[in-house]
DNA sequence: GTCTATATAGGGATAGAC
DNA sequence: GTCTATCCCTATATAGAC
C-alpha cells in the first residue's frame, strides 16, 4: 500500500543519459514497465494511474503528457505482447528432436504468457472493452490452433501420432484452452501471503508455473503418441514430475 | 443501456402474494435474480447496484435495505451455486452405462457454470477480493478432482480404461482447467451484436456452448479409454459432431 | 518534461421522510 | 419496505505554472 521509499529500477536501458530527449524517451519506457509489472502483480482493474505514477515517483500529470489514456497504456503491451508470442514451431524431422523442439517451444510460449499474464487474468473485460484487441487476439490464438493442428498432421505422417481429424481438432482447442488458461487455474490455489515488507521483491517462483503448463499441455498430447515419440516424451516428462 | 420500460419478470415465484412479508421475501428474490441475470451478461465489474434497481424498478436505498452491499449478494449467489454444484457422478457398473453417466454428469456441471458463468468470468479478481469465496472454492475444486481420480481408477480397475497414476492426475487438472475455462473461452471469440432492441431478451444459444464443452472434456478422456467404453463414447462423441 | 491543482464523473453507501 | 436526497470517496483526465 505504502510506496516503497527506495523503488525498484523498472528502466529497461541500463546506462541512462541525462538528456532531455532521452529522459522522456525512458520516461515512457518507464510508465510502460512499471504499468505491467503493477498490472501482472495486481489485475490491471485494481490498478490505477495514480498508482503507477506513485510508483515511479512522477506525477499523475507527467503519466497524462505522455499516454493519454490508461487504454493506451494496455494497448501498447498488447502490441509487444501480439509481437513476441507470434512464432511458430519448427517442422518436424524426426520423432525424438520433434518431442524436444515442441517442448522448448511450449516453454517459450508459458514464459510469453507469464511475462504478460495480466492479460489472461481478465481477458473477458479486456477484449470486451476493445473490439480491437479482441480481434488481434483471435488472429493470435488462430495462428497457435493451425500451428497445433498442422503439428499434429505432420506427426501422424511420420508414424508418430495415432489420431484421425476431429481427434486433433478436439486436441488443438484443449492445447489452446489448458495453455490460455492454465496460470490462471494455478493461481486459483495460492494463498495470499499475509504481510509483505514495502519494497521487497514479489516471491512468485515463475519458472514451477512454467513447467507445470508445458507438463499439462504435453499431458495432453502423450496419449495419442506412438513409438519413439511415446518413448522420448516419457522421458522428458519423468524428468518434471514432482 | 437505457433500462427496458416493460422489465422482464424475475421473480421466482408465479402467484405472488400481496403482504408485506412476503413482498420482502419477493423483492430480495428478485434482486438475487436479476443481479445473477446482470452479472452474466454484462459482467459482475461492469454492473453497478443502480443498475440492479434501476432493472427492478426499485430505488438504490431500498436495494441497500435488503443487502448491506453488493459483495453480499454475490456471496448469497455463490452459495447458491455450491450447494448446486455439489454433486458427485455415480458408481461404475458397466462400461456402456459409465460413459452414459459420464456424459450426463458432465452435461449437468456445464449447465451449473453456464448458470453462474459470472462467477468464471473473472474468478481471479473475485476470489481475491474475498479469502472465504477462495477457500470455498478450492474446496469444491478438490472434490471435483476428487471424482475424476475416482472414476479414472474405477475404470481402470474393470479394463475400461489405460493409464497410470501420473497418468490420471494430469488427466484430472487438464479436466478441471477445460471445464472451468470452456465457456471463457468459446466467449472470446463471439462477437458483440451491434444494437439490440431494449427488453428484448439474450440471444445466447446456451445449449449449443454447452455441448461443446462436454465434448471437450470427454475428447480429454477419450484417449486412455479401451474396448467397450471407448466405443460407445465414439459413438456419443459421433452424435455431437457439428 | 514535469509539476500542482483541480474539474468531472461515477459508484458505493447512508439518513431520514413516508 | 420503500423512496428521495445526499455524502463520500476514488479514478480519470485536464489546465496552466514552472
Amino acid at each position: 500500500m505504502s510506496p516503497s521509499k527506495q523503488p525498484i529500477n523498472y528502466s529497461a536501458t541500463s546506462a541512462p543519459v541525462a538528456t532531455n530527449a532521452s529522459r522522456s524517451a525512458r520516461t515512457r519506457e518507464r510508465i510502460l514497465n512499471v504499468s505491467l509489472h503493477l498490472f501482472n502483480a495486481l489485475g490491471e482493474a485494481n490498478v490505477t494511474t495514480g498508482h503507477i505514477a506513485d510508483e515511479l515517483n512522477i506525477s499523475p500529470g507527467n503519466l497524462y503528457y505522455h499516454f493519454r489514456n490508461k487504454d493506451e497504456i494496455i494497448h501498447h503491451l498488447f502490441a509487444d505482447f501480439e509481437k513476441k508470442i507470434d512464432v511458430a514451431p519448427g517442422n518436424i524431422a524426426d520423432a525424438a528432436s520433434a518431442m524436444e523442439d515442441l517442448w522448448l517451444y511450449l516453454h517459450l510460449m508459458f514464459e510469453r504468457i507469464w511475462e504478460y499474464r495480466f492479460l489472461y487474468r481478465n481477458l473477458d473485460d479486456l477484449l470486451a472493452r476493445d473490439s480491437k484487441l479482441k480481434s488481434h487476439f483471435n488472429i493470435i490464438i488462430g495462428h497457435k490452433r493451425e500451428a497445433v493442428i498442422a503439428m499434429s498432421h505432420a506427426l501422424v505422417s511420420v508414424k508418430a501420432m495415432r489420431a484421425d481429424a476431429p481427434e486433433i481438432k478436439a486436441l488443438a482447442e484443449n492445447v489452446l484452452v489448458v495453455s490460455s488458461y492454465w496460470l490462471n487455474y494455478e493461481h486459483l490455489r495460492v494463498v495470499k501471503t499475509p504481510s509483505r515488507l514495502p519494497g521487497s521483491p514479489h516471491h512468485e517462483d515463475p519458472e514451477k508455473h512454467l513447467t507445470r503448463g508445458v507438463y499439462q499441455v504435453m499431458a495432453l498430447i502423450a496419449p495419442f503418441l506412438e513409438g519413439d515419440a511415446r518413448t522420448h516424451l516419457n522421458y522428458l516428462k519423468a524428468n518434471y514430475l514432482e
